[in-house]
Parts: C-alpha cells; sequence; structure tokens
RNA sequence: CGCGGAGUGGAGCAGACCGGUAGCUCGUCGGGCUCAUAACCCGAAGGUCGUCAGUUCAAAUCUGGCCUCCGCAACCA
C-alpha cells in the first residue's frame, strides 16, 4: 500500500505580487504544503509547485507609484513571498514566476501553437467608443444605448485583440464535469460555475492586451502583450518543462493531481484551463480544488474586534507548528472559516498546550520517575488496554480517508481523539498508585509503555502538520528514526521494551489568553492598511492607487467649484444597495441631482433639509440609470464608516467652498 | 424574482445527500486525581435545531412560503 514509483503532483495558485501576502495565501499554501508531506510520506515522488504571476497593469502601475522598474518591484516583493515560505517550514517545492525566461518562452509558444490551430485569432472589442470620454465601452455596459459615463451616443469602433475560442468549449467541458464529478471539489461549486458562467453563454476570452507593456510579447505581433489567462495559467505546465528546456518532468508528472485553488479563482480553473488544455490536446488535471476564505469576524475586517492576521506576527508569538496546525484544523477545508485571535488562542492551548504537550511531557516524566528514565522489560496486560490499543491500531486508516479527501480537520480529529483517550487512560489505570508497590512494575511498565507508543502514532500522522514539533516528540519518547515513518503508524508495539526515553523542554507553552488579546491588539499595524480577509486572490480588481497623491498646484485646486447646497429631497435609488438620489438647492434657479453612494450609512430623513458641500463642476455621470450632477463630500471615518461633511446652516446655499 | 452560502444550548461548529435516542470543542457550575504545562479525568446545567405550513407512524434532516445574516455580481464620481 505504499506510493512508491508513483508521482504526486500538486500546486497552489500563483499569487500576485501588488503587496504583501497576507494569512489566506499562507493558508492555502500551508494545506498545499500538508498534503505534499503526506504524500512524500506515503512514498510518492511528490512535485509541489507555486510561484506568482507577475505581469499586468496593476503591477506596472504600483511600480511607476514606487519609482521602480516593474521588475524590480516584483523582485521585492517575491523575496518577502519567499522568506514567508520559510518561516512556514514549507517543504521542497519549485517555485515558478511569470517573469522567468523559461515560461516567457513558453507562453509565447503556446500563444503560437493555440494561433496555429485556430484558436486563438485576433479581433477586436466590438466596441462602442464615447469619443468625449475617450473610453470603449462593451454593448451591455451601455446605459440606454448611451455612454454609462456622459450619457452621450456613441460610435461603433475597434480595438484590435487576440481571442481564445473559449466557446467552442463549453459543450466539452459540460461532458467533463458530467463524465467527471470529482473534476470540481467541494461539489457546491459545480452548480455554481454551470449556472453562472456555462449556462448564460461563455464568450470568446480576450488573450491579449495593447494598452500596457508588462507582460510576454505576442511573438508574432508585438504590439501585444499575453494577458493573463494564457500566461498565468500555463505556469502548471511550463514549470515542468513545457515548451521550455529549464525542466524535463512533463511527461512524469503531467497531469496534476490536484490544483489547490480560492474560490473566487475557481473560474479560471474550471472552465478556462480545461479549455485551453483541450485546445493544446493535453490531457486535463485529475482535480480543482476550491477552498474556503478565512473570513474575520464580522465577515470583513474589523479593527475594533482586534484580528491580527499577519502570518509573521504570529508565527513568531506561537510558532509554527501551532499556526499550521490551527489553520487545518479549526477551518474546513472546503468552506468558508471565521478567523479570531481568540479561537487562535483557545485551539493552542487546549489542543497542544493541554492535551498533545501535556500528554507527552506526563508521560515521559513518570517514565523518567518511577524508572529513571528506563523501562524495565516485564509486562502484565489488562482489560483496560484494550481500548486504546484498538484506537491505536485503527487510527491510521481512518486518517488517510479524510487526507485522500483533503479533509484535514477530520484526520486531525481523528488523531486527538486518541490524544483525549491516552490522557483518560492515564486517568483509568493511574499510575502513581502503581507506583506505590514494586510489586505492580510490570503492569506500570506495561501502562507507561502504552502511553509512549500511543504518542509515537500520533506522532507520525502529526508529522505533515507539525514538521517541527514531532521529531522533538519522537526524541522525548525514545523513539529512533526506523520506526518513526509512515508505514510504523499502524503497528503498535515498536518501540524496544526497555525504551529510554529523554525528557526535554515542553512543546506547546500553555498561553495566557486575556493577556495575549490585549498584546496582540496593541502589536496591530496601523489600521489604515487594509487587511483583506480573503484567501489567494489572484486577480484583484484594479483599486486606486494608494497613498501616492501627487502634488497638485493652486491652479489645480482651482479647477474644483464647491459650493454649499441644501438637500431638498432624497430618496434611495431602485435595484441598487447604496445608492441615494439627492436633489439639492445649490443657489442657483434649477434643482441640482446628485447621486451618491452613502445609503449604507443614511436613510433620506438623516440628510432632508441639511446643508452639504457638493462639487459643482463634475462631468455629469449616469449611475444605475439615473443622471448625476457632481459629488457631496463625505468622509471615510474608517474602515466601513462614511460620514457626510455638513455645514453650518447659516451659510447660504451656493456659497463657494474653498 | 442576478448568482451562491448560512441560520443547531453563552461562543464556534458537526449532523442534513441515505428521515427514527441532537453530537463536538470552548465557556459556566459541581466533583475526582496529583504523573503533568493551574494541566488531566468524571458529572451537571443549558437547545421546541430561524419561522410558518406540508409530506410521514416519525422531520434538524424531505417539500413549499416567509424572515434574517454573509459572500460574489452590480453599484459606491
Amino acid at each position: 500500500m505504499n506510493g512508491t514509483g508513483k508521482t504526486f503532483y500538486i500546486t497552489t495558485p500563483i499569487y500576485y505580487p501588488s503587496d504583501k501576502l497576507h494569512i489566506g495565501h499562507s493558508y492555502c499554501t500551508v494545506a498545499t504544503d500538508v498534503m505534499a508531506r503526506y504524500k512524500r510520506m506515503q512514498g510518492f515522488d511528490v512535485l509541489f509547485l507555486t510561484g506568482t504571476d507577475e505581469h499586468g497593469q496593476k503591477i506596472e502601475q504600483k511600480a511607476l507609484a514606487a519609482g521602480v522598474t516593474p521588475q524590480q518591484y516584483v523582485d521585492n516583493i517575491v523575496a518577502g513571498i519567499k522568506d514567508l515560505w520559510k518561516l512556514l517550514n514549507i517543504s521542497d517545492h519549485r517555485f515558478i514566476r511569470t517573469t522567468d525566461d523559461y515560461h516567457e518562452e513558453s507562453v509565447q509558444k503556446i500563444f503560437k501553437d493555440l494561433y496555429d490551430k485556430g484558436y486563438i485569432y485576433k479581433g477586436s472589442y466590438k466596441g462602442k467608443y464615447c469619443t468625449p470620454c475617450e473610453s470603449f465601452w462593451t454593448e451591455s455596459q451601455l446605459v440606454d444605448g448611451k455612454c454609462p459615463d456622459c450619457g452621450r451616443d456613441v460610435a461603433n469602433a475597434e480595438e484590435e485583440a487576440y481571442f481564445f475560442k473559449l466557446s467552442a468549449f463549453a459543450d466539452k467541458l459540460i461532458k467533463l464535469y458530467e463524465d467527471n464529478p470529482l473534476f470540481m471539489e467541494p461539489q457546491s461549486r459545480l452548480n455554481e460555475m454551470v449556472n453562472n458562467f456555462i449556462k448564460p453563454g461563455l464568450e470568446d476570452l480576450c488573450v491579449s492586451r495593447t494598452t500596457f507593456k508588462w507582460g510576454v510579447p505576442v511573438s508574432f505581433d508585438k504590439k501585444h502583450v499575453v494577458y493573463v489567462w494564457i500566461d498565468a495559467l500555463s505556469n502548471y505546465i511550463t514549470a515542468l518543462g513545457y515548451g521550455n528546456e529549464k525542466y524535463h518532468d512533463f511527461e512524469k508528472y503531467w497531469p496534476a493531481d490536484v490544483h489547490f485553488v480560492g474560490k473566487e479563482i475557481m473560474r479560471f480553473h474550471a472552465i478556462i484551463w480545461p479549455a485551453m488544455l483541450m485546445a493544446l490536446d493535453l490531457p486535463l488535471p485529475k482535480k480543482v480544488y476550491g477552498h474556503g476564505w478565512l473570513l474575520l469576524e464580522g465577515g470583513k475586517m474589523s479593527k475594533s474586534k482586534g484580528n491580527v492576521v499577519d502570518p509573521v506576527v504570529l508565527c513568531n508569538r506561537y510558532g509554527v507548528d501551532a499556526i499550521r496546525y490551527f489553520l487545518l484544523r479549526e477551518f474546513p477545508f472546503g468552506s468558508d472559516g471565521l478567523f479570531s485571535n481568540e479561537g487562535l488562542i483557545t485551539r493552542i492551548n487546549a489542543d497542544l498546550a493541554n492535551d498533545l504537550g501535556n500528554l507527552v511531557s506526563r508521560s515521559v516524566a513518570m517514565v523518567d520517575k518511577y524508572f529513571a528514565g528506563t523501562l524495565p522489560a516485564e509486562r502484565k496486560a489488562d482489560p483496560l488496554d484494550d481500548e486504546i490499543l484498538s484506537i491505536a491500531n485503527s487510527l491510521k486508516e481512518k486518517y488517510d480517508t479524510h487526507m485522500e479527501a483533503y479533509a484535514f480537520q477530520n484526520g486531525l480529529i481523528e488523531i486527538f481523539k486518541l490524544i483525549s483517550r491516552t490522557n483518560k487512560y492515564i486517568d483509568e489505570t493511574a499510575p502513581w498508585v502503581l507506583a506505590k508497590d514494586e510489586a505492580n512494575n510490570p503492569r506500570l511498565a506495561t501502562v507507561l509503555y502504552n502511553l509512549l507508543e500511543c504518542v509515537r502514532i500520533c506522532g507520525i500522522l502529526l508529522t505533515p502538520f507539525m514538521p517541527a514539533t514531532t521529531p522533538k516528540i519522537f526524541e522525548q519518547i525514545g523513539a529512533p528514526d526506523s520506526i518513526t515513518s509512515y508505514e510504523h503508524a499502524n503497528t503498535f508495539g515498536l518501540l524496544p521494551a526497555t525504551v529510554t526515553i529523554c525528557k526535554g523542554e515542553g512543546l506547546f507553552p500553555r498561553i495566557d489568553v486575556a493577556k495575549e488579546l490585549v498584546e496582540l491588539e496593541a502589536s496591530k499595524p496601523a489600521p489604515k492598511e487594509e487587511k483583506k480577509p480573503a484567501a489567494p486572490a489572484k486577480k484583484e480588481e484594479p483599486k486606486q492607487v494608494e497613498g501616492v497623491a501627487s502634488l497638485i498646484t493652486i491652479e489645480d485646486f482651482a479647477k474644483v467649484q464647491l459650493r454649499v447646497a441644501k438637500i431638498t429631497a432624497c430618496e434611495p435609488v431602485p435595484k441598487a444597495d447604496k445608492l441615494l438620489k439627492l436633489q439639492l438647492d445649490d443657489g442657483t434657479e434649477t434643482v441640482r441631482q446628485v447621486v451618491s453612494g452613502i445609503h449604507p450609512w443614511y436613510e433620506p430623513d438623516d440628510l432632508i433639509g441639511k446643508k452639504i458641500i457638493v462639487v459643482a463642476n463634475l462631468k455629469p455621470a449616469k449611475l444605475r440609470g439615473v443622471e448625476s450632477n457632481g459629488m457631496i463630500l463625505a468622509a471615510d471615518a474608517g474602515e466601513n464608516d462614511v460620514k457626510v461633511i455638513f455645514v453650518d446652516d447659516s451659510v447660504p446655499c451656493g456659497s463657494t467652498v474653498r
């Protein structure tokens, strides 16, 4: 039953290095690492791939803002990522960067190959163009057939781009899901994919851009760069040497056994990636597993609740293995989980300090105390031993079942059932009572031996999760390497009868909950930094460039006309959660209508009659089909709070603000 | 009716596909033990499983309506 000779290829997504990685990325990578270690332990020849997706407009902009080249920018972030994986004790893996020469070479070949096969064609954004706004729009973006920005007429226009014939694969994809119900896990993702994306009709995919330069050039049309899909997704095969000479592992490892991905990028891996592979005539990965997200209390980041999600801080405080354990024990892998510091500390204390750490400690201490560290050979069994032996002997099988299903939390639960039962066994057998009479020594030795054996078996199975801790456990219980491998996990009684223990440090010191929560809160980084709870977000929507407000002149400022206005009427915009439609008296004859996204914080009654400041010369826009002439000033009062700037009632409507 | 997820003792969750004594961890209270990291073991209190109706001998579990929360999408000029 061991996998010698067989391969196992597992991947994380390639992360987008536009910012430091957070706990969500760590979660995914740790899970992948646990699986990689587990499979290696079973004897598989494992390839574990992770990396970074470094191209695209956002990186280009970030670099520009930071005053460095895109390459310098990503080099810096990537160095931090590699440090993080080192800290988290991520085992032997291959790290691919989409800026690596060999990857770029392969991407160009793949692109050309798809083009030659007719799966990529040159087309155009069947655009509508609004000349005054200099903007492209698709049909669906138009509002009443007009420019959604300014409401003016638009003209037909085209922007050259290459397209991948994704639409041609809809039927094949549906067949794939039907033939392989387990292609996507968890199952609930399947409906989501089919309902959301396939059923409405697949559109061809734009796979090149001419609007930015930071990407892999299309080899036969240099003004285009390859856009994310082909560049990023193909990493899973270029890292094996597909289309390049850097590696020669494609035959050996492809198809991948599993891609671990965050649920938000399930779509790319379950639809676009298989379609690409079909087009290339390559085998498909066996499984795509979409794990859940770590959500923070209240569903979103809430700085008032003391959520620290910097993995570096946590590892330094509690130890890497504790964090690794927590991540995989607390959260069911396929669904979202609620992350809290209190949950973290409680879990570490209860499971690792009290149950596991203390079990090791008391077992070893008793061998030391009663037998000076070395057990005598004589034994005496008792029916009290039966249950614990039976659990220990069947543990591996249960554990394997869960691990093979990527149900890490259940695998760990099984292990801790034995740990818990073993603690109870100590009470039942009361070694300290036996120790009062030397005549009981054979019985006492048996009890203590059984404790050590249970610890040994648990230790083996915990190794993928806590690779730094279990060697310490083995050392303390006196287990040589020859009996701490996977294949020794279902055989009770492998420790030498006269085993000698080695007392050591406590494995997991107990944490003072109240004190830690306070200190964690205090150690939090400045709150303005947005800490996203989300797991690997490979593609984030570009937000406004943060923190780099360039200086403007007084003339620039003078261009903005600010006026005081009174809110005369207000009502919600239909079918919009956040929008309010405001009628303003700005001192002019005509009523000014403004739409503002403040409904989450204000009801119409809160606003009617109040005076506010409005940007009077803003280009008109349509929001949700409603015309807006200007915007009202409001402050971002916190992570998720907005306060409108109200003006004293004595200021006349129409007053200029400067 | 845009898509999807969720409502189970104080907290966090399992159970739901395959209806039949409501389970786990933490917390609380009481007890035991002393080998151990003030840890460990036992016991107790605490839930009409969001709500209404239906199917059934029997519903947390199946069906339908409703309410609430969350994520995505749209939308925050």
